[in-house]
DNA sequence: ATAAACTTTCAATATATTTTGAAATTTCAG
DNA sequence: CTGAAATTTCAAAATATATTGAAAGTTTAT
């Protein structure tokens, strides 16, 4: 396979991945070209290359930005900016991690609590399948904030090296 | 807070993390529902207090059953079907992860696998990031492959006793 | 200070996804 | 069998999400 064709079949791939994750197609889209090409590209190349308008691939670039994905490149005799990704994946997980759990896992859990204080008779069958049920989310809640804050704090060798040994 | 209005709000907060994560609204509110649900209940019952559709209720209802989040009971003296959600956290999350890895995560895996094979001269710039990401991006996806298979056969007490003290 | 180059915004438009509901099909008690 | 009850299907409609592109805003070299 040529490098054009497997780079596009990755940024199509990367794209379908992304929409199963919450995450849109042109941004997971930018996200893969950025991945695979060595040297920082400008807003107009990934128009270019992506066939995408100024808007999105503008909107695009920020929100990755946003998530510590992509950074802006200063390409010294250049009047444009440049975006390069973060190559490596661990730290690329990483990342997400961190972002996701803060836009997701933590305010559950903040909701989770509100939602054990229902009022009622904890003996009635149907006030105590709601608390059992709302309660054991939030301990499992509370079991994969602190692992995946470990997970944020580790490097790769820690990951590889200790916890992998747990898995085969 | 009254057990209908933190009903309501359950259903509501869960439908709304369910789309973060790929999975339809209405789909993730049956769920949310049956989970906090003691009896089980026929699919009128869940048009009733989710205000969807027969079509709707039946399509998704469908859906959590191939997950293997939902089952049908058969309510003695009754002609219609019921439905009941698996009630332990730790088992559902083993069925989301190991529906989702099936999905996305084995592909996905095979896709890298032949696009490392890309022509071309391996100390070109381009080709080797190419090549550098997908490889690396591939060990990546194995590891997790290993771990969630792990998670997968474990069950709780293993998950928690041994590899908690992982996370503090 | 000017103006060209570049970036950002956002209302309008296009696309994708979800939901509806009525019709077709299946099930089952009598 | 029969037909009422229940389930499933799916084209059309509604809703939600993503994309465009032109205008407004900003930056920078001279």
């Amino acid at each position: 396979m040529k490098l054009t064709d497997a780079k596009l079949q990755f940024i199509a791939s990367w794209g379908a991945f992304g929409t199963h994750w919450g995450i849109n197609r042109t941004m997971a889209q930018v996200h893969a070209l950025l991945l695979v090409t060595a040297d920082p590209l400008s807003q107009d190349d990934l128009m270019e290359q992506l066939n995408i308008s100024r808007g999105n691939a503008n909107m695009n670039i920020r929100e990755l930005i946003d998530w510590g994905l992509v950074d802006r490149v200063i390409v010294p005799g250049e009047r444009k900016e440049f975006f390069t990704a973060e190559k490596d994946i661990w730290k690329v997980s990483r990342l997400i991690i961190k972002e996701r759990k803060k836009r997701e896992l933590d305010p559950m859990l903040k909701l989770l609590d509100q939602l054990k204080e229902v009022e009622g008779d904890k003996k009635d069958r149907n006030i105590k399948q709601f608390v059992d049920t709302v309660t054991g989310i939030k301990r499992f809640g509370e079991q994969a904030d602190k692992m995946l804050d470990t997970v944020i704090r580790a490097d790769e060798s820690w990951f590889v090296g200790s916890l992998m040994k747990f898995f085969k």
